[in-house]
DNA sequence: AGCACGCCGACT
DNA sequence: GTCGGCGTGCTC
């Protein structure tokens, strides 16, 4: 105490370009220091971060000073300053609202913290000589390296972990596990403390209460928890004894927050792991092209689990042509004879059976009934929808075709929509099959996790034999009495409007495959209907060829100028007046194109729209959307800012802009 | 973002 | 006359 006032910059949870000047009141402070300050007319006490030591003697204000801190008071170490600048940076969002995120939601708690139960070693299990190799090629403390460890479902990825755990622990160091779902997190939890002792690990996501999340957070940051398991939030709980970060089923899309801060945990782990020098695991069955390529390129190391670990057996994978099988007139339209006859063998056996939807999109994709050719967007190779029974539209470019059903690749067939409905197969299920009880998992059913977990009791309970849902199941089902699993149209998934859809297809088959058989006593099945048997995605899920695929898409995304060849982000313009959004968004286009011929640097940028978002309205804001690919991301970064700042002029107000860096 | 202020219309 | 709805403008 004592010392002089001197001038500092803070940043608070606003939307400021920069920082704000306060006088220190006196107190001592350093960077990174957590602090109250007055803000505004009303003076209000408002949370905030001393980021600099103030250079301007600004006289356009009066100086506030920096309140007393009190004891909810911590002070952020350089690296997580750096690593928030960097967020800040590249996702184009404001310093003091990314450092929002480090704030625990509620006091502390005057409570000790519960003691940590000794940790009773238990038993260690038999490595298979893969798991073995896989850990004598990671070392923790070789300082910052990537690993992609691309292990089957049932190799034994959660051993590698919990393994490389224990060497950090027993270095006094702390670790932080990231997980795409919530609903992952309890198995996890309890395999963590089933090892580590009862109290040694934190959890931290969305669905824990503000008490919990900072119980936990006061825990990891003095000490007396060793793990941290979470969502990608979990990341912005500082910890500076940090000495690995472990990323699962980093294939994940949504890693990515897709609102406000438009963060990629994964991507964002990866830069915390660099600046904090130490190792990163991205583990996966299914790699995302991104990470495989890289790994390809010797920028990750590469670590491989092709085996089971328990001896299970890979359950058998059937493509079924749906135009050829579904001649039974006593069938619905959407079930094969093969499925019908697997159906009723694996109920009668006693067994669960699951099928699966791909979400159909807000807008539906055509596909020749005939031949099953798709209608593509020549430019952007991702397939084109349906709007008004009259056009066919690019939601990347805005090319559009008028809508002729005659087939031009066959020229027999007819293009017609896709998609097909829970409902529908429920409803056509309980007709089939009366005798055993179905259970519906779709967004309109299921909206909580609650609801969810009454499911999974459910089902665990054999209260239903029979499971139908969209994807949101797909993860996560781990039940020993189901045995055949079915992805009713393929086709859905592969037409939906995303660069990634094979990739992505690719991934929930090999995932689906997962799902059922995890006991070795049983034979389990996978069936996959379709209209287009031949597409490739099909023959490299059967013959589980994932360097294939990879293989394949990659030269794709190369000549469509997409990741991982280059950087793509999408500028989002968003007004409630739907008469003058078009006009809007095409002004927009000419400034951007504008700022290319003034300035040489951005040329290298390809600009693709103005199109209509997928989902238009939203909340009565009307959206559309500008696309941008650039070899290099800095330079996006640098062009958008450029753009914001020509824009004060002319921009009407009630319009609103954003910038998506690696959209997913 | 989030708060205060101010300008309206709908109440006691 | 005053309460509260929301549109606008500013924050060291």
């Amino acid at each position: 105490m004592g010392g002089v006032d001197t001038l500092f910059d803070l940043v608070v949870n606003r939307p400021f370009e920069s920082p704000l000047s306060y006088s220190s009141g006196g107190q001592d402070l350093k960077l990174g220091q957590f602090v109250k300050v007055p803000l505004g007319r009303g003076n209000k006490a408002t949370k905030a971060f001393v980021v600099a030591k103030s250079l301007k003697s600004n006289s356009d204000y009066k100086i506030k000073n920096i309140l007393p801190v009190d004891e909810n008071n911590f002070c952020l170490s350089k690296d997580y300053l750096l690593w928030a600048s960097w967020l800040s940076e590249y996702y184009l969002h404001p310093l003091g609202q990314v450092m929002a995120h480090f704030i625990p939601p509620a006091k502390k708690s005057k409570k000790v913290s519960v003691k940590v139960e000794p940790l009773k070693k238990e038993l260690k299990i038999e490595y298979t000589l893969e798991q073995k190799k896989v850990l004598s090629d990671i070392s923790i403390d070789e300082g910052f390296g990537v690993h992609l460890l691309h292990g089957v479902t049932g190799s034994g990825k959660t051993e590698i972990y919990l393994d490389l755990f224990e060497q950090c622990i027993d270095q006094g160091k702390q670790v932080l596990c990231l997980v795409p779902e919530i609903s992952l997190t309890p198995q996890l939890f309890d395999r963590f403390e089933t090892r580590f002792g009862k109290g040694a690990v934190a959890c931290i996501h969305s669905q824990m209460t503000p008490r919990q999340k900072t119980n936990f957070w006061w825990e990891m940051q003095n000490g007396s928890k060793q793990i941290l398991l979470g969502a990608r939030s979990a990341l912005f709980c500082p910890l500076d004894r940090l000495g690995l970060i472990v990323v699962d089923e980093e294939h994940e899309s949504s890693f990515k927050q897709d609102e406000k801060l438009k963060y990629s945990g994964k991507d964002s782990a990866i830069k915390l792991a660099h600046i904090k020098n130490i190792p990163i695991v991205l583990g996966s069955a299914t790699p995302s092209i991104e990470s495989w390529n890289r790994a390809q390129e010797g920028k990750y190391k590469y670590h491989e689990l092709k085996q089971k670990a328990y001896g299970q057996e890979f359950p058998e994978i059937k493509i079924i042509d749906l135009k050829k099988e579904n001649k039974n007139p006593a069938l619905p339209f959407w079930m094969s004879e093969a499925l019908y006859v697997a159906l009723s063998k694996h109920l009668s056996q006693g067994q669960q059976v699951a099928l699966f939807l791909n979400r159909r999109g807000v807008s539906s994709s055509v596909i020749c009934r005939l031949c099953a050719d798709q209608k593509m967007c020549p430019d952007c190779d991702i397939s084109l929808t349906l709007h008004g029974h009259k056009y066919l539209l690019c939601h990347y470019c805005s090319y559009q075709e008028p809508y002729k059903t005659h087939c031009t690749s066959c020229g027999e067939g007819k293009y017609e929509p896709i998609g097909l409905g829970t409902e529908k197969v429920e409803e056509d299920l309980k007709l089939l099959f009366p005798d055993y009880p179905v259970a519906r998992a779709d967004r309109d059913e299921i909206s909580s996790r609650k609801e969810m977990e009454q499911l999974v009791r459910d089902l665990e309970h054999e209260k239903f034999k029979i499971l139908v849902g969209t994807q949101m199941i797909a993860k996560g089902l781990d039940f020993s009495k189901l045995s055949l699993v079915a992805l009713v149209l393929s086709d859905v998934g592969l037409n939906v409007p995303d660069f990634r859809s094979m990739e992505k297809n690719y991934q929930l088959m090999v995932q689906m495959a997962g799902r059922c058989g995890r006991r070795k006593e049983q034979k389990a099945e996978v069936l996959i209907q379709t209209l287009n048997p031949k597409h490739p995605c099909h023959s490299f899920v059967l013959a589980r060829d994932y360097i294939g695929m990879a293989q394949a898409e990659l030269p794709l995304r190369k000549s469509f100028h997409y990741p991982p060849f280059y950087r793509v982000a999408f500028v989002r313009i968003q007004s409630p007046d739907q008469n003058k959004i078009a006009e809007l968004s095409e002004n927009l286009l000419q400034k951007c194109l504008q700022l290319q011929s003034q300035f040489k640097a951005y040329s290298s940028i390809e600009i693709l729209g103005p199109a209509p978002a997928p989902v238009q309205k939203i909340k009565n804001q009307y959206r559309y959307l500008l696309l941008l690919k650039s070899p290099k991301s800095q330079l996006i970064q640098k062009f958008y800012k450029h753009l914001k700042s020509n824009l004060k002029t002319w921009w009407p107000e009630r319009a609103k802009i954003s910038i998506d860096i690696d959209p997913v």
